[in-house]
DNA sequence: GCATGAGTACTTTTT
DNA sequence: GTACTCATGC
């Protein structure tokens, strides 16, 4: 392939982009304007034009995904080559330095990663062990204080002197202990990561040379949702070469509730004074209706950098507004427009609806369900935080690092083996007393004094569990440890048991993990254990997400970052959900601006926003009024529809829904009724209320059924 | 030690 | 409407 290929069909402003390799390059990309293809072709054309090897190049991307995109097309530009450069998430690069030198910073190499669920678990009991007041300072807001605070670099130390109310003194004091403790389990948590590779640049000068070194060229995607840890970490590494590429978008920042800070893009330029800046304000993607319209929601915004994007693709159809009397219906107006978009030649998978909350997709699950529309849902529940996934991991996750006792805690009683809180609470205060660790004292239960024999001896079967399985990871293989964990637990047999459709789902559940680890064993064999435990806790929802499935998406707006659809449904369009009233009061107005722009610029052709009169919540309904976005769109972009022409589409497409159904069903069949047994069909007629049908049966004559509502089979001869 | 039921808080968004 | 905590009784 010529080189010249790689700059073909770029813009002038992308060809610029990609030519310059040299020094600080900041580029402001506008929503659709290609920044994927400049990221990729510019690290092509280091490779290819200017004989930079693979190695030495770094690219940072928000998602495995993205990541996993980049990689792919590279490839295509440049081969093999591709294979050996860093292209990652912050979190995944960040685990790649620790697992070579956490050692450095006390760590053992084995070390764990709690995700959110372990924080909390965590903080819950150190708070409760030290008598601290979980009604008053609720755990979940303590957990996400020190995880804000070390997305922002402060110490426990420096937040404890800084602390301003007696609920930051209660943080600053489970922020210690719960270092203290992380340290102890050998863990680090999201942020620790971020936080730790960083320590290991600052305190190992030789380290940090050595990488910097190393990576000649360093690119970030979406630098303008970086956090002050990523910063630093990234700004640390190029520092030496000044080869820094960063692209963003400030409109699209919308992660400062996890520490994102605007500023490290809009200050690029004072970092790096001689820093070269490109505009990609054309856009490829959408009509210039649905980029007026994202502009004049983040048109307001104080601090902006004014910009407007551009496109030839003058026009469009205007901007369809639904206001439906309830929930239901708005669900059902959109299940009907995909059923005449998909008449219309569009592919399921051309169609996205995206809400504020998960709580917000559950009606439009149950529509598409009912009339057979295929959708897929990105987020919400996950796969590894299922209780049965996080059990099964949790046994693998002590296997692999004994010191874990947040793992070892989760599973010591699960299934139940009789191992009750007394029993666990003289174990750990034994543990303490002795200062060895929880597994430590487990090994040896016998000399734990105030233990019965019952409990003794119940305590030192487990352990005895756990050893055999420990022996049992050296010796075989991921999948058959996982059997094994899964079945000598005696796990499988409690869910066996059980013999509910819930224990059913979990054990199908356990089933699919034993397959991703088995597809874990073929491909990436040499990264063992703790290679799986880590690519399963820095997976996110959207990294699953195959966009070429024949279905229709449903996602937060959050998870619609990066991606595009020829169809847009924003739903629940309502004041209170979007903007989010906790924002509001939060006083992050300007930001939820942003994740409607990112929404509305994610449609290629077509744009739907809609919301119901009433919402329900806590089980209870409400009414409501329409977001305030809505109003910010020019009146003359936007197209209402009538709820009364809704509501006779619905009918419509109820009864021929209904007459799909009497399909399988023709005069002379015989057929079963759940009541009546077996009868022969005599007629078929459609009423107002559907198609109804008159059946024989021997013993009774002649009865007729709506066939809505009937419990018909029909049989087979 | 554990099953049961009453009472409660709860939902932003996620690497 | 649910997930979780807590008190009660076996």
């Amino acid at each position: 392939m010529s080189n010249d290929r790689i700059l073909e069909g770029l813009n002038p402003e992308q060809r610029e982009a990609v030519l310059h390799t040299e020094g600080p390059l900041l580029i402001l990309a506008g929503a659709g304007s290609g920044k994927t293809r400049v990221l990729t072709h510019r690290l092509a054309w280091l490779v290819r034009e200017h004989g930079v090897s693979p190695t030495s190049l770094l690219a940072i991307t928000f998602t495995n995904k993205a990541a996993e995109e980049m990689r792919r097309r590279l490839q295509d530009l440049v081969g093999g080559a591709s294979r050996a450069m860093w292209i990652s998430t912050f979190h995944a690069a960040c685990a790649r330095m620790l697992r070579r030198d956490a050692e450095r910073l006390g760590y053992q190499k084995n070390f764990a990663v709690y995700d959110e669920e372990d924080q909390r678990r965590l903080v819950l009991r150190l708070m409760r062990d030290n008598e601290m007041d979980v009604k008053r300072y609720p755990p979940r807001a303590v957990r996400s204080r020190i995880s804000l605070a070390k997305n922002e670099l402060v110490s426990w130390e420096d937040y404890r002197q800084r602390a301003r109310d007696d609920f930051e003194a209660v943080v600053g004091e489970v922020y210690r202990l719960y270092q203290e403790t992380m340290a102890r389990n050998n863990a680090m948590d999201f942020d620790d990561l971020l936080v730790n590779a960083l320590a290991l640049l600052e305190l190992f000068p030789s380290l940090l040379e050595e990488y910097q070194e190393r990576f000649r060229y360093i690119s970030v995607d979406e630098y303008q949702d970086t956090n002050r840890a990523q910063y630093r970490w990234v700004n640390l590494l190029a520092e030496r070469r000044r080869n820094l590429c960063v692209v963003g978008d400030d409109d699209q920042s919308i992660y400062s509730w996890r520490g994102a800070d605007l500023r490290n893009i809009l200050d690029f330029e004072r970092d790096y004074p001689d820093a070269r800046i490109i505009r990609l304000e054309r856009n490829y993607r959408s009509t210039r209706v649905i980029l007026d319209a994202a502009h004049g929601v983040v048109r307001g915004i104080r601090g902006r950098k004014p910009k407007k994007l551009w496109t030839d693709r003058e026009g469009g159809e205007p901007i369809r507004f639904f206001q439906a009397d309830s929930e239901y219906q708005e669900a059902l107006y959109v299940a009907e427009e995909i059923n005449g978009l998909t008449a219309r030649g569009y592919r399921l998978s051309d169609i996205a609806v995206f809400y504020r909350i998960n709580a917000q997709s559950r009606p439009f699950e149950e529509v598409m369900l009912r009339l057979g529309i295929p959708y897929r849902i990105v987020g919400g529940f996950r796969f590894y935080e299922r209780k049965e996934v996080k059990d099964v991991l949790a046994y693998l996750r002590v296997l692999a690092n004994p010191a874990d006792d947040v793992s070892l805690l989760r599973v010591v009683n699960v299934p139940r083996r009789g191992i009750g809180e007394t029993t666990i609470g003289h174990l750990q205060a034994h543990a303490a007393l002795q200062g060895i660790t929880l597994w430590e004292a487990l090994l040896r239960a016998e000399e734990v004094a105030p233990l019965g024999a019952g409990a003794r001896r119940r305590l030192s079967e487990f352990a005895r569990l756990m050893s055999e399985l420990r022996d049992a990871a050296d010796e075989l293989a991921l999948p058959e440890l996982m059997k094994e964990v899964q079945e000598r637990s005696g796990y499988l047999e409690e869910l066996r048991r059980e013999r509910t459709l819930e224990a059913e789902g979990r054990l199908e559940n356990l089933e699919e993990l034993l397959r991703v680890a088995d597809e874990f064993q073929q491909t990436r064999p040499e990264e063992g254990l703790q290679g799986f435990l880590e690519q399963v806790s820095l997976l996110s929802d959207i990294d699953y997400y195959d966009q070429e499935e024949g279905a229709v998406t449903l996602m937060t707006l959050h998870n619609a970052k990066g991606l595009e659809f020829p169809v847009v449904f924003m739903v629940g369009m309502l004041d209170g959900v979007f903007p989010h009233s906790r924002s509001v009061v939060e006083g992050r107005e300007d930001e939820e601006r942003r994740l409607c722009y990112v929404g509305i610029t994610r449609a290629r052709d077509l744009l739907y926003l809609t919301c119901s009169a009433q919402r329900s919540q806590y089980g209870l309904t409400d009414y409501c009024a329409p977001s305030p976005y809505v109003k910010e769109i020019p009146e003359e972009l936007l197209e209402r529809v009538g709820a009364a022409e809704v509501e006779e589409r619905a009918v419509r497409l109820e009864s021929e829904r209904l007459a799909r159904m009497a399909e399988g069903f023709q005069v002379g069949d015989r057929v079963l009724h759940r009541v009546f047994g077996t009868g022969v069909v005599r007629e078929i007629t459609v009423s107002s209320a559907g198609p109804e049908m008159a059946i024989e049966f021997p013993e009774l004559g002649t009865k007729r059924f709506l066939l809505a509502f009937a419990p018909l089979t029909p049989l087979k001869d």
